[in-house]
DNA sequence: GTCTATATCCTGATAGAC
DNA sequence: GTCTATCAGGATATAGAC
């Protein structure tokens, strides 16, 4: 697969580079990226994507703002209603999974991003975050201090537990090539099926991180 | 800083060269890497880099390599002699973590090779995991298996397992330019003191996963 | 082995016709 | 608005002197 057919079917055509551009970038970053590839995924010619948008970095940036805002208002979505908080947790996770899931790129182009010092990404990122009044992180920090105040759960640091389960999520998609390759590798008797392996990864996450992974003997609790 | 002193301390230019070479492309990737940079770097000039090495992918094809050793063997030494589980686990989390904070730059190197389909990257790595004799996944994943069969531990796929651990001690390295950020925003009040959530962020991965987040009440266990 | 100078190609950006 | 043609700079790689 060399390059995939043009984009056509979108309104405009300033629309139709953006999406171009969406993609080739967030596949290639910033330096693998070529404008000649994108104009002609848009399906136009490249002095028209300069007359759009002035130079290579304009574009850049407004995908990675619209990057960024994908994925926080996705898990926004997902801690709005006041539920118990088992559920909060397992729909968080649930929501990070499906949403990388839909658009597993997104995850290494903000790594591949904020890594390399990012250009501007790091102020674009923190713009997007502190947008809409209290911020995602802080709403679930809140809510974990909550748990923690009430002693409903085992002592621990809100941020780190917020990092460990960001993590959890995330990194099987970054590296999904190689772990599959590893898998088939150490467990050749058994098939890699991605969609029951994603499935699985969720219910999986959820207990080893709020029931852990020691057994309980003798607890009546659960 | 612009760019650093060259290097002037190895015994051969070869050597100068890798060592250059694995700077800048751990940093910038393959599209952001450029041989000049590293010939500077290197204290000689691009015309004996090509004398060395016929081409940038040769070197990038060592580099690699390289890398991916670097990290493997670290892993290896944590599993080496056999002590309980729960120790696997402390070990296997502190070794993790320590070795990318002593070279932060090589996850954000493999996740952003493994994620562009990476060159010939897969190959060479999956190579070098399944290069002595019995694998590091594959020991893993066996001692999971004993614990499980001896109803020690919860029941867990031992891949997700292993998933999870890595993704929580990598995550954070990958992403602590925008986390200190984030940080130091919803929290103003505590300034952020890397070694400090280093060494909490070890012991609290490995709280949650071995203990869990939700509360023991009467239970003598432990 | 090591250097300077140069070839060759590629990329982002622009000029200008329509 | 959209195109073709082209520029100017930068990248890898090579030639050839020492």
């Amino acid at each position: 697969m060399k390059s995939r057919d043009p984009i056509v079917d979108d309104a405009t055509k300033e629309a139709r580079i953006l999406r171009a551009a969406m993609d080739i970038f967030v596949e290639k970053g910033w330096s693998g990226a070529r404008t000649q590839e994108i104009a002609d995924r848009a399906g136009i010619n490249k002095a028209l994507l300069h007359y759009y948008f002035r130079s290579k970095e304009n574009i850049y940036d407004k995908i990675i703002e619209k990057v960024f805002t994908t994925f926080f208002t996705a898990l926004d979505e997902a801690l709005k209603d006041d539920k118990p908080f088992e559920e909060v947790i397992r729909q968080f996770i649930y929501t990070v999974v499906d949403t990388i899931d839909a658009n597993p790129n997104i995850p290494r182009f903000i790594m591949h991003e904020l890594s390399q010092g990012g250009k501007n990404a790091k102020g674009i990122l923190t713009r997007v975050v502190g947008r809409s009044g209290v911020s995602l992180p802080q709403r679930m920090v809140m809510l974990i201090s909550r748990e923690l105040a009430a002693e409903r759960i085992q002592p621990v640091n809100p941020p780190q537990l917020i990092l460990t389960i960001l993590g959890s999520c995330i990194y099987y998609f970054v590296t999904e090539p190689v772990v599959e390759a590893i898998l088939s590798h150490v467990q050749p008797d058994t098939p890699y099926e991605r969609r029951q392996f994603i499935a699985e990864r969720k219910e999986s996450i959820f207990n080893v991180i709020y029931y852990g992974l020691k057994k309980r003997e003798g607890c009546f609790d659960e």
